[in-house]
DNA sequence: TGTGTCACG
DNA sequence: ACGTACGTGACACAA
């Protein structure tokens, strides 16, 4: 076990210039005069970095003990800090090295690293008897492939029960003897997809599993304790290692600052045991100690149904998904991108041409400058060159509008047209990372790439999504104003609740409201499309203040967003609570029990726990907490009944031959067989909306994209045709 | 690595 | 003294 680190270029080769030689005698006169003390007064006193200032101290401690010395060459010169420093990364790799032979030393007697057939057949005699298998792979890969088994590969994986800790090598530089010709995956995989198991971030795990050796690890899947932990605090880092460390008090290594820029397959077996197995040990006793906390209260005992009920049922159903992936038409994207390459050039050529230099576009520094000290345009948001900050100048200056289309074509194409094709897999597809439990309010969060930020407004680049062949089409299906239907139930606000009932638009409604008695929700409604009319004016009003109260919106936040003034804001914001009285209540309600609790929780008992920052001397922070213990009740609530609905989707899923491909927080992207009946999608459509009982019944639409995402065909036209 | 900007619900 | 709408992820820039 001989971890060898590159060793910086030796100075001495280097060619030595008069000026130098002069630099160095001045040094070795100084150095004769200055102690070693006084060395590390005058470094320790220059102006250094705080993670520097550490490492200097560290070093400091490190030479007084002997246990690093200065490099006899250097001891002529006088001692800098960057010396200093140098001595730093000895240090560091001579602690590393101990540390990785303390490991293999301290590898515990019931650690095995599987080599020979024989210790397969005793890990699957454990297999055979074990409750519960703890499990976790290592990768490797060039260019982030360690976290993409569509392009990188497993070097191994561990496995926990709770008598023995395994690790089985698959593809490392050194490979047992014992295991030459033998089919190691295929010996083990019917045990790998029986046995019930525990992963932390699981996902990761069963993608891989499933995707280089085909092992279906998912159904069995038992639970996955970064999604306990998340439910657990959703406050805090959720790394094994950090909970580790944290939680129950064991000190965890760092794999990065144990083996840096290594790929696993390269760190020697005996190493790779005690790391890899670890870990597992680590991820089970997790498990443990999380799940010993569930019979405690109420509360736990509702967090324990909530993992095991929606959150483990989501996080498979979403494994598949991103297994499955979701077509992407390349061919066109490069079409699209070329076009838009097209116009962004012409455009940069235009601005430039206007500000008479040419600038980085990109670069707020630059621009900032151009704008309000070489063209002096009005600065009205504090130096920001944000969309909104550009449309109030707009008519000050020609290039505005300019520098506003750019911006829009420019991210078109550096977010999506550009990236989203090197997202494609060997299969053409897309397989997004949909983290069932990634938000702090329990929504999703989805990455590599996102699918749930592809632009919704204009139709071009959501057309390049695809249905995944002939015989299959997408359908997608949102619900209807699923915060507010939620709202109007936790607050129990009856004009709100009738509204709903009824049928009305509810941001007619809400214009009515705020109108004050000069429309009426039928005025409103007949003259809401009359270009310029007060009343359109007074919907689209309306719609911004039905969002932003569910934010927790204030007077100033409101009058900067509608660009009225601070009192008509108020003015509003009094009509609308006048109005909505149960929201007004509900609202502080929420506030109060949060300030008092120090947590608010959603209809399934999901928490947002805002102790800590209603603990902060910031008052900021306090009001903070107010808007996220407003907001959070009607956010959690309505993730978690999309959440229950994919749960009570599962044998209607496989009834219809039906597959959920993406998610984004109130709509579910379907692939569908082409010759699925009206029928059926109206009981997808039902499970959706019959997901929790509420006061309000809950709306879905559906809308069939055969082809391309977002390109609607009628449904009735689709049905006579079929 | 942090900041600004902007895409989504 | 000031901040003044919730929750995300991705990119480019600047240090």
């Amino acid at each position: 076990m001989q971890l060898r680190l590159k060793l910086s270029g030796n100075d001495n080769e280097k060619e030595t210039t008069a000026k130098q030689r002069v630099k160095q005698a001045s040094e070795r006169k100084a150095a004769a005069n200055e102690s070693m003390s006084d060395a590390w007064q005058r470094i320790l006193s220059m102006k250094t970095s705080d993670t520097d200032q550490a490492k200097l101290l560290e070093v400091k401690q490190a030479m007084a003990s002997g246990k690093v010395g200065r490099n006899p060459a250097d001891v002529q010169k006088r001692f800098s800090k960057a010396e200093a420093l140098r001595l730093f990364k000895d240090l560091a790799e001579s602690q590393r090295e101990e540390k990785l032979a303390e490991l293999v030393a301290g590898t515990p007697e019931n650690y095995v690293l599987v080599s020979t057939r024989a210790d397969i057949d005793a890990l699957i005699a454990d297999f055979k008897t074990a409750d519960l298998v703890g499990l976790d792979c290592e990768t490797f890969g060039e260019d982030n492939g360690a976290l993409d088994p569509w392009r990188g590969n497993m070097a191994g994986f561990s496995v926990s029960t709770r008598q023995r800790h395994y690790y089985v090598p698959l593809n490392h530089e050194e490979t047992p003897e014992g295991l030459i010709g033998v089919d190691i995956i295929g010996l083990l995989k019917p045990h790998l997809e029986r046995v019930k198991t525990v992963m932390h971030n699981a996902p990761f795990d069963c993608k891989w599993f499933y995707v280089k050796y085909g092992v279906n690890l998912v159904d069995n899947l038992h639970a996955d304790t970064r999604i306990m932990a998340m439910a657990f605090d959703e406050n805090r880092s959720h790394r094994l290692k950090d909970l580790i460390t944290d939680w129950l008090k064991i000190p965890s290594d760092n794999f990065d600052q144990l083996f840096p820029n290594t790929q696993f397959n390269k760190i020697p077996l005996d190493v790779a045991l005690p790391y890899a197995a670890g870990d597992t040990e680590k991820t089970l006793m997790l498990y443990d100690w999380i799940s010993q906390f569930y019979s405690k209260s109420d509360d736990l005992k509702q967090i324990q149904r909530l993992v095991f009920e929606i959150e483990m049922p989501v996080c498979r159903q979403f494994i598949w998904s991103d297994i499955h992936g979701i077509r992407f038409d390349v061919e066109e994207a490069h079409k699209l991108d070329e076009k838009l390459a097209k116009e962004e050039a012409e455009l940069v050529a235009e601005i430039t041409d206007m500000f008479g230099e040419e600038i980085n576009l990109n670069s707020p520094i630059q621009l900032k400058k151009k704008l309000f000290i070489d063209l002096k345009l009005p600065d009205l948001e504090k130096g920001s060159t944000g969309v909104k900050a550009l449309k109030k100048i707009k008519n000050a200056h020609p290039v505005i509008s300019k520098m506003l289309e750019y911006r829009e074509v420019g991210k078109l194409r550096q977010a999506f047209t550009q990236k989203l094709p090197k997202e494609v897999k060997s299969d053409g597809m897309i397989h997004p990372w949909h983290n069932t439990l990634g938000a702090a309010t329990g929504r999703f969060t989805c990455s590599n790439p996102n699918t749930q930020q592809i632009p919704a407004k204009r139709p071009e680049i959501r057309n390049l999504f695809l249905s995944t062949n002939e015989d299959r089409i997408l359908v997608s299906m949102d619900y209807s104003q699923i915060e507010l239907r939620v709202l109007a139930h936790l607050a129990n606000e009856k004009e709100l609740i009738k509204a709903f009932k009824e049928g009305l638009d509810i941001h007619s409604m809400t214009a009515a409201m705020i109108s004050a008695g000069k429309f009426s929700y039928e005025d409103i409604e007949k003259d809401k499309e009359t270009q310029g009319s007060p009343q359109q004016k007074f919907r689209k009003q309306a719609k911004v203040v039905n969002f932003g109260i569910v934010y927790g919106m204030s007077a100033a936040g409101l009058s900067n967003t509608l660009e009225i003034t601070k009192e008509e804001a108020q003015e509003i914001i009094d009509n609308y609570f006048k109005g909505y009285p149960g929201i007004k209540r509900y609202m502080d309600e929420q506030k109060r029990l949060a300030r008092k609790q120090g947590y608010v929780t959603d209809l399934f008992g999901r928490k947002r726990r805002l102790n800590s920052d209603y603990r902060s001397k910031d008052r900021f922070q306090h009001f903070r907490a107010d808007r996220m213990a407003g907001n959070f009740p009607v956010q959690a609530s309505a993730g978690s009944i999309l959440k229950k609905a994919v749960v009570d989707l599962q044998p209607v899923l496989l009834q219809t031959n039906s597959m959920i491909l993406l998610q984004a927080h109130d709509e579910i992207i379907y692939d569908c067989p082409k010759n699925i009946s009206l029928e059926e999608l109206n009981l997808i459509r039902e499970t959706m909306e019959n997901a929790v009982k509420l006061v309000i019944p809950l709306r879905c639409d559906l809308e069939l994209n055969p082809k391309r995402w977002l390109e609607k065909v009628d449904e009735k036209e689709w049905f006579d045709a079929i």
